[in-house]
DNA sequence: TGCGAATGTATACCCAGTGCAGAAAAAGTC
DNA sequence: GACTTTTTCTGCACTGGGTATACATTCGCA
């Protein structure tokens, strides 16, 4: 008669609460004092943990940042899989990122939270932070092509193709928008012009780069 | 009256023979035991020079295989730069690129030469290295866009976009071939089949992702 | 021949990450 | 509530990449 919930018990409830307890330790040091300046040693420390015990629940100390974005890894995929049996991938793609700056979705890179912010300039201005952040995108394109090719009716290798320049131009996107915000700028006041450059991204990879095919360009 | 020629002296050209001896030293080694295998330690061993002095040659262990690929960082805003002036650049893209396949240039991942072979065969094994890798994608990308913007009339937001997607393309149809080609296909095998992807993901770029366009794909 | 600048070396150090053996604590058992 | 089993935490020692410093060597040049 210990429990009469199906709670997932007090192990699992202490897994939990080391793990963000570590996390924001880490995250405050490093915003504080910049994620080089501040060693794995002194984040277990504040966090009140051994350091074998960080490395258990991260691998990497960049995963003590990173980790954060590590959900929507696969968020392209997966909305290309939900979307409606009459619409097609690459507009419910717009639709949801649209949504998303809508929303202030951190994952546009238009979300102005002082503490979101502050971690968008971290990781900008980390390579080693940067660098690990490559390695959701090979996540994500991995998904969405595995997503196109057996939803859309399109060869792997097709669908590969088109998922990097997917992938690529999300990130591009996001990068703008977070530099800017970085910069000074208020969500609000970037939010007509983070429209403006998805619709012409979308635009892009839908038409493809015909202004490219004429010699001068335009 | 020491050098009637104006070489670039002794200093010079010694640091030269240092710089190659420690990379084909380090090379060989990695390639018989694996990159993690071995330590920089022995590649300084190995290449008779002090760790010290490896380090001020190379900035880090995997630099002492992918500065090999370093040079090609510039070629894709130097093909633009250079293409015929009623050339489109995409057009020029295109055009080079599918020379190089017919060269069997390695950075077409087309090169069957047994060292060449096992150099991209641990590159895409050693997740270190293909992280490395990345860094020139983003160089490539400054470069291309630049070359876009200043040559095809075109904005630098959308040049930036299609600089993304072009590099993105290419280094998923140079990554196909390299691990068709470590996987033990020949490169005159495979050549008609590289041929044919360059042109769909060419064609792809040129006229955009319209087959996902609509709600089925095709 | 000798002097200044660049380059190489030895040594000692910091830090990230791992292996291992044992302590602590939770979970299941009577 | 005491006992055992299993998981988690910890301390310690070790490897290996990368850097700082101080000193030796070598080259360029007059």
């Amino acid at each position: 008669m210990a429990s009469v919930t199906s709670e997932p018990g007090l192990r699992e409830r202490k897994k939990q609460r080391t793990h963000t307890a570590i996390s924001e330790a880490a995250i405050e040091l490093f915003l504080r004092h910049g994620f080089d300046q501040v060693s794995v040693s002194q984040v277990a420390e504040a966090a009140e943990v051994s350091r074998r015990t960080l490395f258990a629940y991260f691998p990497a100390k960049e995963d003590l940042v990173v980790h954060r974005f590590a959900d929507h890894e696969a968020e392209a995929g997966r909305v290309v899989r939900d979307r409606p049996a009459d619409m097609a991938p690459l507009e419910a793609l717009r639709v949801h990122y649209l949504d998303g700056l809508a929303r202030r979705d951190p994952v546009t890179g238009l979300n102005d939270l002082p503490a979101i912010v502050a971690l968008y300039r971290m990781v900008l201005e980390t390579p080693a932070l940067v660098a690990r952040m490559y390695r959701f995108q090979a996540g994500a394109e991995q998904e969405l092509t595995d997503a196109l090719h057996e939803t859309a009716g399109v060869g792997e290798f097709a669908a590969r193709l088109a998922a990097v320049q997917i992938v690529a131009v999300h990130w591009t996107l996001t990068l703008d928008n977070a530099r800017r915000l970085a910069a000074g700028e208020a969500a609000d006041e970037r939010y007509a012009g983070a429209v403006s450059e998805a619709e012409q991204a979308y635009a892009l990879l839908a038409n493809g780069l015909g202004r490219l095919g004429a010699p001068g360009g335009a």
